[in-house]
DNA sequence: ACCTGAACACCGTTCAAGT
DNA sequence: ACCTGAACACCGTTCAAGT
């Protein structure tokens, strides 16, 4: 409601962006409002809570509308959505989606299963599963553990037969890493995975209604 | 080599595993060995190589022994570890796996699916889904992602036909998560995901030597 | 080569005080 | 209600100096 809080939280995210999480701090994003550090705390409620309102925040710029997206759309937005804010993903895995806009999102992918015919009972792991790999590719694009390596050294400590798996692989270890084909490769994968997970449940897709009460 | 620097890595993760991450300051880890700070520095470099060292330290009491272990094995190893030291998760998404222990851990990942038959040149990118997908649900368990959320609030929210998939799954939303049994869930699906790579590459699993060179 | 001690430019947060 | 200003207990890192 305040529109302090949405100046405060523009301005923490303006840092974010420009010059890493690491720069967001109470005394910088106080300079950018024009006020003093200790004036951000009612509105924030501290550093932990600035952190927790810059996630809700971008999680509300997910695309809206009410049209029914495809898990892949919803895959891809959000693979942007940490391009764009780098400096999310990591708090994207320490805070449980509980902000109104993070279960906005959670419940968009509900759909998209639902719309694949996966069965009830299935769709809140599969969810989890699909999130946690979106989120960790992003992230490991961004975060650099996907940063290119060096692969005179690999071939070389391969050579030394310390190594024998990438002796194996060497000749394709060697190329460079196309990272746009490696995530639609993998979301063909999960799909398809999604798609045998449909084909065992009992029933026709479309038509679950009884759920399974096999629970061991 | 010199024991110094391993006396002040056994430090750092004690702190680390005592008191989280953000204990870990040059200052505590000095007093710990019973030095100065700055004579941390030659041996580890700064902050950051302090970090990088701490999780290679960890990477190298991943299971050892020249077995052969199955990609099942791996990933309950990996989990494990990073339940015993949630703070690494983090750092292992910043770092790519350079090290030679983690280097060491990724030639396990690629001999066991090596041994599963999967076209050599789909395992590099399988064996980072598969990696991507542990450590994110793992640094999602110990992290805070996967949290315990409160299921009256969401089905309220839900009633009030913000959120329709949610209402669709309101019972099997309401009940607690079994977070091994789902782990196990997750590693079957990604399991006959893998064998359905193995299925669909041209030749025999076990005499792939041919790559199909179609690139786009 | 290895370590110390003082200093610099930062942090998040508390507290009492102002309006 | 909202903000200020001083203070406290911290950071990582530099630098010059010691042995």
């Amino acid at each position: 409601m305040s529109g302090r809080r949405e100046e405060i939280l523009d301005a923490a995210v303006a840092i974010a962006d420009d010059r890493g999480l690491e720069a967001v701090s109470m005394r910088a994003v106080a300079e950018r409002v024009g006020v003093t550090p200790m004036a951000l705390y009612p509105h924030v409620g501290g550093k932990t809570g600035l952190l927790d309102a810059m996630v809700g925040r971008l999680l509300a710029d997910l695309p809206a509308g009410k049209a029914r997206r495809s898990l892949r759309d919803l895959a891809h937005a959000a693979r942007k959505l940490v391009h764009r804010h780098p400096w999310a993903a990591t708090l994207l895995f320490a805070r449980p989606a509980i902000s109104s806009d993070a279960v906005g999102s959670v419940d968009r992918i509900y759909l998209a299963l639902l719309d694949s015919g996966v069965p009830e009972a299935e769709i809140p792991r599969l969810e989890r599963m699909v999130s946690t790999f979106v989120i960790g590719f992003a992230v490991s694009e961004t975060a650099g553990r996907f940063q290119e390596l060096n692969p005179r050294g690999r071939r070389d400590e391969a050579a030394g037969r310390a190594l024998p798996g990438h002796a194996a692989l060497g000749e394709w270890l060697a190329r460079p890493v196309d990272w746009d084909a490696e995530f639609e490769a993998d979301l063909d994968d999960l799909e398809a995975m999604i798609q045998a997970v449909v084909r065992r449940a009992p029933g026709v897709p479309g038509t679950l209604d009884e759920p399974t009460d096999a629970d061991p």
